[in-house]
DNA sequence: ACAAATTTTTAGATTTGTCTAAATTTTAAT
DNA sequence: ATTAAAATTTAGACAAATCTAAAAATTTGT
């Protein structure tokens, strides 16, 4: 048995545990349950508690019985590693063969596990270094270093403001196509003329052009404010 | 149990199996044997025969017991678009990563794997639908077909005979490195000035230049001769 | 504080793909 | 035509990743 057969061989499925636990445990430091790891899944606790087992074995996660798990700095650099790919791959997409906004996660979810780091360097290479992916999400250096911007839900933004759409919440292809529908883009810039106390509901400017927009929509984009 | 399921869900496993039953059962229409395939993937025979049934089952191949298996036409266009997509991303690792063709190889095996029939199409249409991989190998159309081209072993080839190299025969990275290193490259102009009897090593002209080689590289060189 | 509800783990089974060792069939040699 | 050798299949086992059902621990509600 060799070194790099208990340190650095990581299976899709293992991978795929290990970015759904960074996202769980985003912002805060503390456990991820394994419960909201099978639920976000889409499998049974039982298996996450399998896995939690073998991560643990295997140096990614610190796992605490009935208290969840919570990313090794190594861990945390084999999921920067994924999301890197994972968001580079969605650039490629967009970019280099015009797929649509909507269409690139499902593929990215399988080019992700691609193992070459040459082809991922080439790629972002390739793209000139982007640094976002095309739902404005923050694409790790090789390093595992990114830039989260400061942003905030367009419901969230006072009357009178102005900013830039840079992001959306929701990412499913059925809110993507709704946007695209509308000519709602990322860059697009907004501002908020009046709020429907009712129903939240908001009155924007959007590219010059006025327009209506409900407070589900609202809730799921990302403006920055401008300075 | 859906239609799907039963009929168009093949793994990666699967695959690799078909692909070698399909490079293995080439121009000739006979069984492949169980040891060759073994062999040539690296595992035993017993797995092999598990494998045989199952896709015998999935209605891949034709198995008879203690003969061999042989593709169905199902079969072989598995066949056709795995490696259609494994020698597409060969083109585009070479062409757009600079890659050079002695490194593609690993990351094709992987990358053949991906499943998104827009995703190979895109590739395609970017290359500019290239009819040969790096290799000088030919690359499958979506419907499958392909153009293998007449050429020859350079070792078979008469004396004053002259051709383009169009091809290798051995594609290890050793082989095609050292090919680099002697400025032999896919596209040359070749004439076969003299042929040594005793290592029947052969004195030929490349790109204007004339060179010595020996038996074991001209029998891995594919010339295709000029009109 | 203690019972009830919820969460998590364990035990045991299943599927896929692989292996070793033994049995069977085919092929080759005398 | 037998026998020996080689190829192939079967039987039984194992690791990975999953599941269901039951047991154990934790959290919640009064
Ligand atoms: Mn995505
Ligand atoms: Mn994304
Ligand atoms: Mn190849
Ligand atoms: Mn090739």
């Amino acid at each position: 048995m060799y070194f790099w057969e208990n340190y650095f061989f990581v299976t899709r499925s293992e991978e795929n545990y290990i970015k759904t636990i960074f996202h769980l445990g985003d912002n805060s430091s503390d456990l991820v349950s394994t419960n909201a790891i099978a639920e976000q899944m889409d499998t049974k606790p039982s298996s996450v508690t399998d896995m939690a087992k073998k991560l643990a074995e295997k140096g990614f996660v610190n796992y605490k019985k009935y208290q969840g798990v919570s990313l090794t700095d190594f861990g945390i650099n084999t999921a920067l590693s994924i999301i890197r790919k994972h968001r580079l791959w969605e650039v490629f997409l967009v970019e280099k063969l015009d797929f649509s906004w909507d269409e690139v996660h499902e593929v990215a979810e399988q080019l992700e596990h691609i193992k070459s780091e040459k082809l991922i360097d080439s790629i972002d290479a390739l793209l000139d270094f982007p640094k976002y992916d095309p739902h404005g999400d923050p694409i790790p250096s090789k390093d595992g270093k990114f830039m989260e911007r400061h942003k905030q839900l367009l419901s969230d933004m006072a009357l009178k403001t102005e900013g830039v759409c840079v992001g959306v919440k929701d990412t499913s292809a059925a809110f993507l196509k709704f946007l695209d529908k509308n000519r709602i883009a990322l860059g697009n810039t907004i501002k908020v003329l009046e709020k429907e106390d009712f129903d939240q509901s908001l009155h924007i400017q959007m590219e010059g052009k006025e327009l209506h927009i409900s407070h589900q929509i609202a809730s799921n984009l990302y403006i920055k404010k401008n300075d």
